[in-house]
DNA sequence: TCAAAAACGCAACAATGTTGCAAAATTACT
DNA sequence: AGTAATTTTGCAACATTGTTGCGTTTTTGA
């Protein structure tokens, strides 16, 4: 029985990612919060807390891995229920900005015999304070 | 006046992405065609195509950015022209492999202000074949 | 309090992508 | 064809991002 523990660095990174209007890199919480814990464990924390539905993972344009508090799992306070984050990703060129855009979920048809498990949606461009 | 310049590595490459079915990475371009040119040639070459809207970018799931060739570029032989590439991608979490929809194209509406230049839609679970 | 399990730090490694610069290849022009 | 201009390449070195193994520390539940 895999029990969560509750830890310092735990606490921390996930208030950090709660905190942050845009989605953050493991650079940006490494940056943000000094040396609160090892460089490897900021990956390890961020690993657990996608699993257990309390921030969710973002792939940039670039192919870097961001994160993003899940307002979901903020609002309602049971994490028990899986949902899909399914709504698109800003990410702008000019002030490298990743933003969640929980309102836009994008519809699509796959085609049969796809099963899906994960989307990643991202659109990048200018958003509005750098149009 | 920026010339562009025909040479064995950008044929090679060009080739190699076109001819697959699915969606390749910067690892299986190396592998495959074993060493026609430096490591290096390889990521300007697939920068150059890209630009030259001759293949497109996708990034999958795991942040690895992978290539594959563009149909319409591939059917119409006129590369004048600048067409979004906002099909979705399928990334299969069994077999590994990343496969062009091309007619699946997302409907969304953004928020007024954003600037949309480019997307990346990328689903992932299992494939036909995998599941 | 104490033992089991989870989480951590450290070090080392792996994968992916970038930059500078001199040499080689391609192209445009005569 | 010859040559100069420009692009492309190879090499080496580096940067960033993410992973793994392992012994130690911390947390938790009985």
């Amino acid at each position: 029985m895999a029990t969560v523990k509750k830890t310092a660095a735990k606490t921390a990174i996930f208030e950090f990612v709660n905190q942050s209007a845009q989605a953050v890199s493991h650079a940006d919480i490494q940056q943000g919060l000094g040396d609160v814990c090892d460089r490897v464990t900021i990956y390890r924390v961020l690993e657990r807390l996608v699993n257990e539905n309390l921030i969710h993972k973002i792939v940039n344009v670039d192919g870097v891995l961001k994160y993003a508090s899940c307002e979901i799992c903020a609002t309602e306070h049971t994490h028990v229920h899986v949902h899909r984050h399914d709504h698109i990703h800003f990410s702008c060129q000019k002030c490298k900005s990743v933003t969640c855009l929980e309102d836009v979920h994008p519809t699509y048809q796959l085609p049969k015999k796809y099963k899906v498990m994960e989307v990643n949606f991202t659109v990048s461009g200018l958003c509005p304070k750098c149009v």
